[in-house]
DNA sequence: AATTTATTTTAGACGCATCTAAAAAATATT
DNA sequence: AATATTTTTTAGATGCGTCTAAAATAAATT
């Protein structure tokens, strides 16, 4: 498989855990920062490799072999993130674009032996679940902090926008994998809160709740 | 740079090691087992970025820019070959060809880190010296066992030859980098040698001993 | 239901890296 | 020095992934 495919299944995949539906042309355009048109061409080759299931005009699926094979690029790219993190002192908005590259690296013993170095993780830096070498994964209990009501806290378990600039903005509040999150209030109006964290009290917004994972 | 333009650098620069004068273009198509044709439209488009110097006919060196690239490719390839061997517990004749992969990923941050996290080796795990991050190197004294002569010993510090079939008639034989070999007998006949292993005596051909390096 | 708008596909082009076949230049041989 | 051989370059083609512009289809609107 090549670069590009790997990245056009990987995009399918993510996006096929966002709706129910058939993924249209244009979603993946738009994902990929590409053209409808490109991505009309990579669909054909992709269903011609029996990887997704492709009706012109009516949107892809990935098939059973495609979804093995992107759930494979997203191991891989979650077992390096975590690799930069725990054993080279990434923090953890520097670390998609280097997995990026990383996961397109070929060698199913060098992934699996990573894997056994870091110890087996079953989640990414970000709290995403890292699919095991036959596709596995450990799906975790979560809700979006927005869902919790007033005197309700819970742990932080992951992050649903992965970008840097909101990394970058947890890191300075002070909100980490791990951290404990208390509401202490819920503003009906805008629908922010204030919360509680460490020992901290600050207010954000319903976006960052929104894009907080709670255990 | 390209994959590709990478490639061509590296593979100059391993060939310009290795004589004094210009490479000429047959010689990089012999190495990267492919055709001519294509190597001459490559060295135009890495003249044209100041990388080589490149007369029509006349062969090809590197410039300073280009040396320094290539020096950095070779850094990352012999990192990645440590990281694998060290931590990841591949053995010496399996890593080259992920290294190859590796040597690509695009980021200085993260070689510099994985170069602190090794503990910044100067020699990968065949002994070749590792280019810092400004592409000095430490070159370490060596000759080849073939040139040693009767009684004399030393410890192995570097392969010549880094194929996976030598490497692993050397691991059959238990010689490793830090081994102590010592020279029993010359025979003038075939200038093969009968060597002292560790507790072992053994006899190796002229080629083996050719390219072993001692200290 | 007809028409407008949006989406998706096709057709044809381009850059990159490669190839084959032929031409040009350098080198070796007689 | 002339000729033969080898090396290197050029010319033109191919596959991959991308693009723009235009055509085809689907969806939304009146």
């Amino acid at each position: 498989m090549t670069y590009s495919e790997e990245n056009y299944l990987k995009t399918i995949y993510h996006l096929t855990s966002m709706t129910e539906e058939a993924i249209s042309t244009n979603a993946i355009a738009e994902k990929m920062d590409t053209k409808a048109s490109s991505v009309t061409d990579m669909l054909k080759k992709l269903a011609e490799k029996d990887l997704i299931n492709y009706i012109k005009y009516q949107g892809v699926s990935l098939t059973e072999n495609g979804k093995l094979a992107a759930k494979m690029i997203v191991r891989k790219h979650r077992l390096w993130e975590t690799f930069l993190v725990e054993k080279l002192a990434f923090s953890w908005d520097e670390v998609h674009d280097i997995a990026e590259q990383l996961e397109h690296i070929k060698s199913e013993k060098l992934i699996n032996k990573l894997d056994d170095f870091l110890g087996n993780p079953t989640e990414d830096p970000h709290g995403d679940p890292i699919p095991d070498a036959d596709g596995r994964i450990v799906k975790i209990e979560k809700r979006l902090l927005s869902e919790l009501e007033d005197n309700q806290s819970g742990i932080c378990v992951g992050v649903k926008d992965t970008s840097s600039d909101f990394l970058k903005y947890l890191d300075k509040q002070e909100i980490a994998l791990g951290s404990e999150i208390a509401i202490l209030e819920k503003e009906t109006f805008d629908n922010s809160f204030k919360i509680r964290v460490g020992n901290k009290e600050i207010m954000i917004s319903n976006k960052i709740a929104s894009n907080l994972y709670i255990q």
